[in-house]
DNA sequence: CCATCAAGTCAACAACTGTTGACTTCGACG
DNA sequence: CGTCGAAGTCAACAGTTGTTGACTTGATGG
């Protein structure tokens, strides 16, 4: 039996992992304490301190995700908001990993560091498969109302935008990430 | 002589409040101290309060503004952009009073509901000038990729957003804004 | 010259923050 | 049983924060 023993340390661990990525989406950065971290798991503050040796560390932890943006190479452009929405809707929704990043992003120049690098390292390169030229600024351009979205839908909460179904929202916002991607401004 | 005396009272209130801005608008509203304030101006924190009564007055009377969105009824439809995009400018940058609210807003409901108020009573009437039908879904549109053009200009920076001149971001996103007020989805 | 009153300073408070190091608890194993 | 090490607690630190109330300054006007 050699996984008895561990039935403790990665689990509470795990819990304030857990905790601190609903705090840091709830609260943004600075308005999270470990304190109050420590005490939604039930326990000492000591103890987070113990396992991530950092408010800062923690919150870098719990910030890491994957976009699993798919390939892009062989999808046809009509079809692009058809395969981008969806992971949209999968990322900021639900789970919504990405909601504390985003919230902490707005004052906190290390979260906003970590959101670049997420661009930078997953959208940009997934959006480089279909853009016809100028893929980085496209890319940046398809991410700004991407974020646009998410900011207004699921932050502020716009009634109108808050309100939309999935594919009502598909419908308005599918043309401009095709025209982002592939159509030459005048 | 009636205005004599006032010397200073009224301008270094004044001069607190562009500090408070500035700095309201760079760190967001937690990261943001009276202290740092007051020492922008070359003042005690005393006088600050003194002035303002609390931090979070401070912050409110920093955050007021007004958008001068220009009416739209006689304007045609090719030239929205040139006339929205130079508005969006001047409100985001230099003076950059709504960039407080913005940071303030991701992690304050208090500052979402204000950002909120811009939006339905500022932002909303001026387009609905313009907005063939479904007005507050067009206008909420208009603003996610406007919010979430200045989060990744402003906030995030992301390289390729934040070097673009105003010409060039005119011509990228104009069409959609274009788009997003007159076009019928499919 | 002296009283007044706005403009501003000073020191200090209570609360809260991240972080530390020494201590306790307790199940497992020889 | 005894001990050993992991899991966790405890109290306290040093620093920072918003805010307060009593004090000082200095020009003005009678």
């Amino acid at each position: 039996m050699p996984e008895r023993r561990a039935r403790s340390a990665v689990a509470t661990r795990a819990a304030i992992l857990d905790a601190a990525r609903a705090r840091f989406g709830t609260n943004g950065y600075e308005r999270t304490t470990m304190r109050a971290v420590a005490s939604d798991v039930g326990v000492d503050p000591a103890l987070v301190v113990r396992y991530f040796t950092n408010k800062e560390s923690l919150f870098a932890e719990a910030a890491e995700f994957d976009l699993h943006l798919p390939d892009l190479h062989d999808v046809p452009v009509q079809e692009l908001a058809t395969v981008l929405m969806p992971r949209f809707f999968a990322v900021w929704e639900n789970d919504g990993a990405f909601l504390p990043l985003l919230r902490a992003a707005a004052s906190s120049p290390r979260a906003a560091e970590a959101m670049l690098q997420v661009f930078a390292r997953q959208v940009a390169p997934a959006l480089a498969a279909v853009a016809a030229d100028h893929a980085d600024e496209r890319a940046a351009l398809v991410g700004s109302q991407v974020l646009g979205l998410a900011f207004s839908r699921y932050v502020l909460r716009v009634p109108p935008l808050a309100d939309m179904t999935h594919e009502q929202l598909m419908r308005w916002v599918g043309p401009v990430l095709e025209y982002y991607l592939t159509t030459e401004p005048q």
